[in-house]
DNA sequence: ATTTAGATTGAGATTTGGTCTCAATTTTAT
DNA sequence: ATAAAATTGAGACCAAATCTCAATCTAAAT
């Protein structure tokens, strides 16, 4: 068994839940992932290596393991959710571009400097945050170029 | 007519859209709410007050008002969308409390100067962002301590 | 090794937030 | 007034996620 996984059946348990074989199946494909996915992305993984195990369930268990913090949940522009683990992973952002929807993912100390400052200005205990920055990726700002130059 | 309203005629006449009495209506509601609201809040209170406009079109016009940035849209913990104007606003973030879901509204231009130098170190021309804080306000705070020395 | 209480699961129904369809209506330019 | 094009509404539709509840499993106590 992955560390990362006896680490959650350690939460697990010491939160009085039940460890099951479904919980340590979906873990352990959840740290095999090491990019975004979503619950369907993982539910169809699961199912192609003969483990039918139920939607309901791979829902029930990304809770767990989000509560838990094992993995961190964010939104698609189109809201839809996905799942990253976060295990060993420094905190970072995300740089999205809005053309080709690929992240670059990115951490500076100075903005969790100032979170902190902002969060202790307004009374406020701070337990996580999310940043996005939206924009155009270099690659796409070059196809932009390239598919102008093509119009003249 | 509200001049915010105006405004956004101006908008959707300037690109080949007609103006409707129904955009009109709809548009001077988004005005009247000065906190967040979901499209169905709006729908909501536009049959209250006797306008039977459809969800559809709601939708459809909040789509116009948010990519003419007459309006900002936001997304909830559980992904729902928030909708708020931001005519006469400056851009600004939020503080989230996890127990009430209380949204602290600020403005750090510490945090929006990093951001363009993180865009600019990645090649990136960033067109937006969203930063939101999750914790505990000071309030909820309050209340934990007040049943905490209850129990005792 | 059994028993037992309570937690977990699965299949599929349900809910939810939002989008789509297309005929009827409205707007604007002529 | 007319015509072309945009907009609307009612309700069907969709996908993501949640809920239901009987059957099953887990872990602790015997």
């Amino acid at each position: 068994m992955k560390n990362e996984v006896r680490k959650f059946q350690e939460f697990i348990q010491q939160h009085g839940l039940l460890w099951s074989t479904e919980r340590e199946i979906i873990t352990e494909q959840v740290f095999d992932n090491h990019f975004h996915f979503t619950a369907d992305d993982l539910f169809i993984q699961l199912k192609q290596k003969g483990k039918n195990i139920s939607r309901a369930t791979v829902y029930r268990t990304l809770d767990l393991l989000e509560k838990s913090h094992f993995v961190s949940r964010m939104q698609t522009q189109s809201g839809k959710h996905l799942y990253e683990h976060i295990f060993g992973h420094q905190h970072h952002d995300h740089l999205i571009c809005q053309k080709c929807g690929k992240m670059i993912e990115f951490h500076s100390e100075g903005i969790e400097e100032l979170q902190r400052k902002v969060s202790l200005e307004n009374n406020f205990k701070m337990t996580g945050y999310c940043l996005k920055i939206y924009g155009i990726c270099s690659d796409c700002q070059k196809k932009e170029l390239e598919s102008a130059q093509q119009s003249n």
